[in-house]
RNA sequence: GGUUUGGUAGUUCAGUUGGUUAGAAUACAUGCCUGUCACGCAUGGGGUCGCGGGUUCGAAUCCCGUCCGGACCGCCA
């Protein structure tokens, strides 16, 4: 046995027992006369004492030892005569009689500390030695418990976790697919599946009921702080419901998840917002609700003033900014620099202070009267010490750029606290979205979503007005999770793939075994998926999903550690029947 | 594909208007130190200033190209 004990569990009551331990040396302190180890493992950190007095070969063993090395240490937990208050074993120590070097270590290349020296780039080349790190370490257990919880969960609820298979079939909607070469079939391809989507409907079909599972998905699209090329979704699907049962079963386990991770309880139902509503008022689909600042419009306040740059503009709105009316000159000039960024999209900002007494200061004083810059404020709730920042273009444009710099007000003003949550459901998507460049429709979600019942009509004459039952489970202004009620008749199936532009022969050779499933007796069946990364991350007030993620790519989809992707043998080629065209 | 920002010691960074031998902190090594826990003190080693080209009497610094990171837009049903 190399240990009876860890290195986070030592406290006074064990004084005088005689233990064996084994980790990795943190640090050294070298006295002279006597010298201290911090001994670490994955459960804390135990002070080794070392006495010239008392065994000076050990205690010369001891002054050798280099960070990182892996001892092994047998001796007696004494009372410490000066105390640590610091760490939860500050209160004793061990007196070693016995040390073995169980192996030596070169120099890390960054220190092993909470606050490390290493930057992102060499943390991520050493992520073994990275993962050392208690923050990183504990991000790794919450989304173990998470993902604990989550099966808990959905076990009592009965939901029984599936596997389905990683080698699939490439689908053109969606994003970009992952492919795989396969030897066997000489110039066919795998792809790995974006989601488990169709399998998980079979599933339904094969009468499962309530399915789920904690799997690995693949979308090859460029990659964010919040989107890895694999990464992890909670994925599910239920038979006989409707919206309502899908909405109610994962508030559930959000609230489940909340008590049982961050002893938080959500007392009250999840807000629902439609999502006409959440792009009317906030600009987008997953509205940060932790504050109000909804956009109001203007436009018609705003006209025959002979001020071009509102008249001309299709769309006019703003946000009020509380107590904000004290920023600088300076600060506009930063907020509109902000807006004006290629990524916001804006042409310009337009301010009006709300200041003592009832009189307005503005960038546009020249065309607007005090009553006409009163009636703006009046409408969108201002008083005294208030800022509102207007914005005007198109519709899209304009609810682009304010939805920034809402957020950026938000983050200003203080207003998006980490440790405060606040979820809501975005409901009644629109089942459809116009593509500009290809002059068709696709698919908001996925081809499987049920249009509303009440829109049906609007299939033949109007389909971009046809709401869909999708729904998303937006926190905080992360999209967490979405899903839908599906389609389970087969003629509808087929209509939407017909109003997506399939034909026949296209609809069946992509989907035709999910068609053919229909024929035999499909139940009504809806369900979601949890993106686990990103629900990890909130619950640990994250930056990046990388950091709850053991082995992440880099912004390049490049495993800096591994060196991958790389080329591969000619060999593999020719076996693959594959040529590389680099220029192509 | 685009916008933006960075690359200088093992690591994190500073380096002014182009001008002497490129600095700091930390890590590392050696010595001293008997209650440290961010130990302390002293000494020391450590640099292809990402790479290539150009301007110049002179380039870490200016210009062009290129490679590699970060954030974002497009993209992500």
């Amino acid at each position: 046995m190399f240990r009876d004990k860890t290195c986070g569990e030592l406290r006074l009551a064990n004084v005088n027992e005689t233990v064996t331990l084994a980790g990795w040396v943190q640090k050294t302190r070298k006295m002279g006369g006597m010298a201290f180890v911090d001994l670490r493992d994955r459960y804390g950190i135990t002070q080794l004492a070392f006495n010239q007095e008392v065994n000076a070969a050990l205690c010369d063993q001891a002054n050798k030892l280099g960070r990182e090395f892996v001892i092994q240490v047998t001796g007696v937990v004494k009372e410490r005569s000066s105390k640590n208050n610091h760490i939860d074993t500050g209160e004793i120590e061990i007196i070693v009689s016995e040390l073995n070097v169980l192996n030596s270590a070169e120099t890390p290349p960054f220190t092993i500390e909470d606050e490390t020296d290493g930057g992102d780039d060499i943390r991520m080349q050493y992520r073994y030695l990275d993962l050392r790190r208690n923050p990183v370490r504990k991000n790794m257990e919450l989304r173990h418990k998470m993902a604990f919880e989550v099966r808990r969960f959905l076990d009592e609820q009965r939901f029984l976790e599936v596997e389905t298979p990683i080698l699939i079939k490439s689908t053109p909607e969606g994003a970009r697919d992952f492919v795989v070469p396969s030897r066997m079939n000489a110039g066919q391809f795998y792809a790995l599946p974006q989601s488990p989507q169709t399998f998980k409907q079979l599933l339904m079909v094969s009468g499962f009921d309530r399915y789920f599972q904690i799997v690995k998905c693949f979308r090859d699209e460029d990659l964010r702080a919040d989107r890895q090329p694999e990464f992890t979704q909670i994925d599910c699907e239920m038979s006989f419901v409707d919206q309502e049962d899908v909405l109610n079963t994962f508030e559930g386990m959000a609230k489940h998840l909340f008590k049982y991770i961050k002893d938080i309880d959500f007392n009250e139902a999840f807000p629902r917002m439609v999502w006409s509503d959440a792009m009317k008022y906030y600009g987008s689909d997953k509205p940060d609700i932790r504050f109000d600042m909804r956009f109001v419009e203007l436009k018609d306040l705003t006209v025959d003033r002979n001020f071009v740059v509102f008249d001309s503009a299709p769309y006019v709105a703003g946000i009020c900014a509380k107590g904000a009316a004290v920023y600088t000159r300076k600060q506009l000039d930063e907020l509109t620099d902000f807006v004006k960024k290629p990524q916001v999209g804006a042409k310009g900002l337009i301010y009006v202070r709300c200041e003592a007494n009832g009189k307005f200061k503005s960038s546009v004083d020249k065309f607007y009267s005090q009553e006409d810059l009163k009636s703006w404020a009046d409408r969108m709730g201002a008083v005294e010490g208030d800022l509102l920042l207007l914005i005007c273009g198109t519709v899209s444009q304009t609810q682009k750029a304010l939805c920034e710099l809402r957020l950026e007000m938000g983050t200003r003003l203080g207003l998006r606290d980490k440790n405060v949550f606040a979820p809501l459901w975005v409901i009644d998507f629109p089942l459809f979205e116009w593509d500009e460049d290809s002059n068709r429709f696709y698919a908001m979600h996925h081809p499987f979503t049920s249009p509303k019942a009440e829109d049906f009509a609007l299939l033949d004459t109007d389909p971009g007005k046809v709401r869909a039952n999708a729904y998303d489970m937006v926190i905080n202004g992360v999209e967490l999770g979405g899903g839908s009620i599906r389609i389970h008749d087969s003629k509808l199936q087929n209509k939407m793939f017909q109003l997506l532009g399939f034909t026949d022969e296209k609809a069946q050779e992509q989907f035709g075994f999910l068609m053919d499933a229909f024929k035999y007796g499909a139940p009504p069946h809806g369900g979601l998926a949890f993106g686990l990364d990103r629900l990890v991350s909130l619950f640990a007030g994250l930056d990046s999903i990388r950091d709850c993620i053991a082995f992440p790519k880099n912004n390049s989809g490049r495993d800096v550690m591994i060196d991958a992707p790389a080329a591969i043998d000619d060999t593999q080629l020719k076996e693959l029947s594959l040529l590389v065209d680099l220029k192509a």
